[in-house]
DNA sequence: AATATCTTTCATTTTTTTTTGAAAGTTTAA
DNA sequence: TTAAACTTTCAAAAAAAAATGAAAGATATT
């Protein structure tokens, strides 16, 4: 396998990730090519390489930038923008994990707070209701309060969590 | 809020929460349905109380049950199949983690060491292709043995990473 | 201030995913 | 072994998501 086939295998499985995770594939793709490329890229090279339009390829980087994960740089004397992404993965995977609680992890308590907080009458199916999403709510709530710890720790997180696993 | 419209509001959240997960809105709120249901729960109820079609609550449901999270029951002299999902919450993450690692992640390592294994040349595009991906598949290795480590300890691996991570 | 270079927006089109429902399949019971 | 009760399958339809591209919007240059 040359380089060639190997930068085209890694963006498409990347893409492909990203569609069984809910992003979708060109945006996966698009942040794909720019973790390997030693040098920024512009936007009419990424239409190029991922044959894609304009606008697409200007909607998907902007939702990049938005999760914080790809940055605009300025090159001197050049007037078109170029496009880098987070190639620290422990940043990159503290920026993520910070984003998805945001958007999606908080706003999922603050149903679950409520529907567990509804007044159970006597029946059983009412009472199990109330039981399971309280449970639920505390899982998730733990859940949550580890990834804030993890981004704590920042610069390898993963490591050290290994460590304190396995002894 | 009382529980017809808790359970509804309960079933809907799930649902959408699934689909920026990854998983259909329908099958996500098959598994909320069940999560909260203290009785298994017919094909024709699911049908019912979702208002979706036959078809689409048996693939949906033999989906869920590939995934090991929802299993079929027989009630003695009834002729029809009732559902119940698994409601133990880290037997859930437990078997969501495993099921995901053997689905994606394993494959997607794969994928990374082929192509982080390539004859890099000179040029330094080449090598900082080479780099990042061996860095990725270090990384996500690390990320799935965690997965694995979690697994072993089954019941309440949460409550006990909380505490390894806050003290 | 007019023009050139580049980016964003968004109505429309295309693609992908999900759902439907009727036919085929399966199992139990009479 | 026939029929009744239920489930699965899958081609077609519908719905949802993503992509296009041209026009509008910026911003820099002459």
């Amino acid at each position: 396998m040359d380089f060639k086939e190997a930068k085209n295998k890694f963006v498409q499985t990347w893409g492909a990730l990203g569609s069984q995770w809910g992003i979708n594939k060109t945006m996966a793709q698009i942040h794909a090519l720019l973790m390997v490329s030693n040098e920024p890229v512009s936007m009419e090279d990424i239409m190029e390489e991922l044959q894609i339009s304009r606008g697409n390829a200007s909607m998907n980087l902007r939702a990049l930038m938005d999760w914080g994960i790809v940055y605009k740089e300025f090159k001197a004397g050049e007037r078109r923008e170029f496009f880098t992404a987070e190639k620290d993965l422990d940043e990159l995977a503290v920026k993520i994990s910070k984003e998805r609680s945001k958007r999606e992890i908080k706003p999922a308590l603050k149903v679950l707070k409520e529907v567990s907080s509804i007044n159970a009458n006597a029946s059983a199916e009412e009472k199990h209701f109330v039981e399971q999403t309280s449970k639920l709510y505390d899982f998730v709530l733990k859940a949550d309060n580890v990834l804030d710890k993890i981004t704590e720790y920042k610069d390898n997180w993963l490591a050290q969590l290994l460590v304190k696993f396995m002894k």
